[in-house]
DNA sequence: AAAATTAATGCAACCGATTGCAATTTTATA
DNA sequence: TATAAAATTGCAATCGGTTGCATTAATTTT
């Protein structure tokens, strides 16, 4: 349209002051009288004047954004972290720039290329599944651009990390299996290459060693978790063992449900035949039949903690000791579908 | 860090050469000899040159940023959206600037304004349930800002929108449910001042009246679609009518699932006692059991399609016609929660 | 009322890239 | 070799705020 964009310059001549004063009045600066402050609120706010983010970014080198790396979008734990990053971040008057590295190192690569040229302030991110490499956040680091890892974190980065005991985690899903009498229990997971899975693996394996049931490797299936995987590793696998197995724990609710339904329909009784253990405590688990036994991990909560911590960082006074890990709790839910004994 | 940050005075400085040739060689313009564009990158690769944004933004008054709002990131449809959004988006060098109203007009209002602060090319929404008001777009349109409307639309805004044909799957819903024998069919769905409601409800009140049922209020039910008040209206409503209705159309498929199970524990056989249609197709439908009929609704798809027609606006000549409507086709899923005939 | 403080305001440079137009260099044509 | 045409390159202004330092105006203090 006509409209031409208001700038300062324009209220100035209309006001017939300096353009540093408006500068300073719609920032509320302390040195500028009140009345001329109410005078350019005003007539600010008559002209629809709007700041130029971009003039004001490039002089204060600073751009009030924040950006975000996972691995997907579409999963039901993903958006509540987000969900509570996003609110918490907005609140504090930042903006979000996300984008997905769809478990692709590559893509992961040339996405935090793109936030650094953004210049985001900070940097949020839960790694592709098979990133090894961790020499794109080098950038960063260097430059004191605050990066922190949830969920999929890099161990070996210096930096601050959120996340749960995973090993604790698994620990207590295997060791709630074999209380109900399973020996036999299988374990599928994600590539083992990422902590949260290795990790959990870790519990797994030491919650088996612990109740004296040795390690069938077997029983442990690494792939991506989508439903091929998950339907190939029980038809072309587990099922077709001589022995079937009585335990399951897999390590998402969503491959656990769909796991159910195709153990159901091979016939065998959940949890009389196979007991199963999840993890999220997405809506999902809730609704299957029997119910799913499953590991509460409080996404929304992690996002806004995750949140928390970056902006106090940003807006706080340069603080020091910004290499920390945030361990958040978990908890077992037990449901119908690992109940063996009552 | 002592990084200086490099400009493209400093390149232009170390080659002897003009800052301007330095941007049109960096631009691979066309009148820079290629020695000399090589020269450049060579020395901005070596010197880590990054281009600055704000700079490029201020100066060329279009920031390459899309922004989206949407009432709630935790869904998976949503979720599903927006990764198909940001992949199209992001490959065509777009940045995405993401925030939630929470189903809040004011919050929505506000995060407007931010995007429009922001200055985003183009603008992505889904109105929040109890948006009634619409006057926080106009600046956009003032300023021929594109903005496309999705799935939650405003009719009265002229401009593209993307969605599915509410009414039809509302009524293909229904006449299924008729068609399995069904005489009292209960609908549960959201607040119906929004279209995707509003829709599907008159699409069931069309296929009741074309099949000679009449419509009775009592069986309609409209709420938040929360837990909390999908438990409500099944509890101390429908389980609590005299005649127990035969049939259930409710408009999401977690609700339908969450649904499913209380009903079950209620003591009734699903589709015996009553039959279930539910709405988007996701993974939740298919894990419980019995498995719940369901609409198809390809959010991936329709956030690839949204996110193309406004790039091809963004990057295509200044076209004309930007006021279109774009509908996607969607597909009764039977499953076993509505079959009660062979 | 003059001098000393304190409060307000303005000057001018700067942030880094882009671009219309002019100038210079190179290559082609006569 | 002089001249026209094409290929390269550079000048200088511009985008809109921000900020250190200087200046001017308003208050206080003697």
């Amino acid at each position: 349209m006509q409209d031409k964009e208001i700038t300062i310059y324009d209220l100035a001549e209309r006001l017939n002051i300096s353009a540093t004063t408006v500068s300073r009045g719609l920032q509320d600066h302390p040195a500028i009288n009140k009345k001329t402050k109410k005078r350019i609120f005003d007539l600010a706010t008559e002209l629809g004047y709007r700041s130029n983010k971009f003039a004001s970014n490039l002089r204060k080198q600073k751009t009030n954004t924040i950006g975000v790396i996972v691995p997907r979008l579409n999963s039901l734990f993903m958006s509540s972290v987000l969900s509570g990053i996003e609110k918490i971040v907005n609140n504090a008057g930042y903006n979000l720039i996300i984008s997905q590295s769809f478990e692709q190192e590559a893509k992961e690569k040339t996405n935090t290329t793109t936030m650094f040229n953004s210049r985001v302030d900070g940097l949020i991110v839960s790694l592709a599944s098979d990133t090894q490499d961790f020499s794109h956040f080098d950038t960063f680091i260097k430059k004191n651009i605050p990066v922190i890892f949830f969920d999929r974190i890099a161990e070996s980065i210096q930096s601050t990390k959120v996340l749960i005991d995973n090993f604790k985690a698994g620990y207590k899903a295997t060791e709630h299996l074999i209380e109900q009498g399973c020996k036999e229990i299988v374990h599928i997971t994600g590539n083992t290459a990422r902590n949260v899975y290795k990790d959990r693996f870790e519990g797994y394996k030491k919650a088996l060693s612990d109740y004296s049931i040795s390690f069938d490797p077997t029983l442990f299936i690494s792939n991506d978790l989508t439903e091929q995987s998950v339907q190939d590793a029980l038809i072309n696998n587990v099922l077709k063992r001589d022995k079937l197995p009585d335990g399951l724990f897999i390590t998402n609710d969503s491959s656990a449900a769909f796991a159910l339904t195709i153990l159901k329909e091979a016939g065998l009784k959940v949890p009389e035949d196979i007991a199963i253990v999840g993890f999220n405590n997405d809506l999902i688990s809730r609704v299957t039949e029997p119910a799913i036994t499953t590991i509460n991990y409080p996404g929304n909560e992690m996002g806004e903690n995750i949140a928390r911590i970056l902006i106090n960082h940003l807006d706080g006074t340069g603080d020091l000791s910004f290499t920390s890990t945030v361990i958040l709790n978990t908890e077992l839910m037990v449901r119908a579908s690992s109940q063996r004994k009552k």
